[in-house]
DNA sequence: ATTAATACTGTTTATAATAACAGTGTTTAT
DNA sequence: ATAAACACTGTTATTATAAACAGTATTAAT
């Protein structure tokens, strides 16, 4: 199958989480508002590229007549995201092994796509509302928008923080009055890896520092 | 759950058969031709019934707005937590047609009970990381201890509150330093309600604002 | 260097679909 | 026996949603 853009995957991607929350598929209208586009054509238009390409079906005419085609990767049948555990150094990151755990959630509501969880550690984003001990939601991907939240890793520990990308450096920016930038120079070897992109997070106060 | 009229269920299988089929409702114009009615009236009111005894839920106004609404045994129970909707004035808080979605999660995940979400409104618990338009999961119950943090409802809305009881007042506590107490005194008709038990929150990035 | 595909804005028209109002019999449960 | 709930017909208005047409600017692929 053709691979989507960037942009009808997001588009797709939000087709999907829109019709696993709500069992119906959106409106073309109700896509441009999500987008903020100001015209119904560039709906229209993603969306038969979308079809071309075999993502979708849509039914000419009909109202909602967008028709998710099953395609393995974004299947139903997941319905957990794996969460990372303990990151030992050297060991190749994805590992199954290195999965200690699932969460029992549909990846469709974090907007599908390649996730996993990860437990932050720290106070650095606590002016997002992201506190020592939740679980992230990110999508894996190792390059991220300027201002965009990401999962980073730090000296083999995993926080997350606001990625500015210039170009001369790249600077990571916590949610925390008290905590400074880090700031890292480019084309040197700087010991941070962007893991992916912050989808979102799980907070369970039932088993707080659990495992 | 109210049991359906034979008719009812009818229309029900016709609709559910429809969206697997499809992976869309049908519209109302498509549900009067397949039985033959000549008024639009007569599914309409078919479907008002059958949302009123909780099979599906209606997104009035809306094209293909028919939900059909997880048979509790499956769905509600073992995988998911029903998302809590508007609240109407009188209405009974725990009818099915209240729950306007699900959340695809395991209750488990968070400590199991008699789980529902309900989206957090206002900044009040900020300083918990408790941020506007989270979804907070909630274990169904009506007093909390003390120092807990509860769902209550006041003046028809949802918010969080750090619950205090004594023998002479209820005081409900915001986790914010510009918000105050209120307090309530005891064996007076107080215009809150305690839903139940906070147990964590869910946030999703890529659909903020999604209704 | 040129074409093709992508990613849109802007405006208008047509049609799909729901809502609202006013009724008529028929069954079911007090 | 008498409401109340059920199962409809018939008509008209309104809104929701998709389609069509005419463009511009940017990026990727010859």
């Amino acid at each position: 199958m053709k691979k989507l853009t960037e942009k009808q995957f997001e588009i797709y991607e939000f087709i999907t989480s829109w019709q696993m929350k709500k069992s119906y598929p959106p409106t073309q209208a109700e896509i441009r508002d999500h987008f903020g586009f100001s015209s119904q054509n560039a709906v229209r238009s993603h969306l038969a590229l979308i079809e071309k390409k075999g993502y979708i079906r849509l039914n000419w005419g009909k109202a909602r007549g967008i028709k998710l085609i099953q395609s393995s990767s974004i299947s139903s049948k997941e319905s957990s995201i794996p969460l990372l555990g303990n990151i030992a150094a050297g060991v190749p990151l994805w590992a199954e092994q290195n999965f200690e755990d699932h969460l029992p959630i549909a990846p469709a509501l974090f907007g599908g796509g390649e996730l996993f969880a990860l437990k932050v550690i720290g106070e650095s984003m606590i002016e997002a509302g992201i506190i020592n001990g939740d679980v992230a939601i990110i999508r894996r991907q190792n390059v991220v928008d300027n201002g965009e939240i990401a999962a980073v890793l730090i000296d083999q520990e995993a926080t997350l923080k606001r990625v500015f990308l210039s170009s001369d450096s790249l600077i990571l920016k916590p949610e925390n009055i008290s905590f400074k930038n880090l700031e890292y120079p480019r084309n040197e070897n700087y010991p941070i890896h962007i893991l992916g992109r912050y989808m979102g997070i799980v907070r369970t106060e039932n088993n707080r520092g659990f495992s």
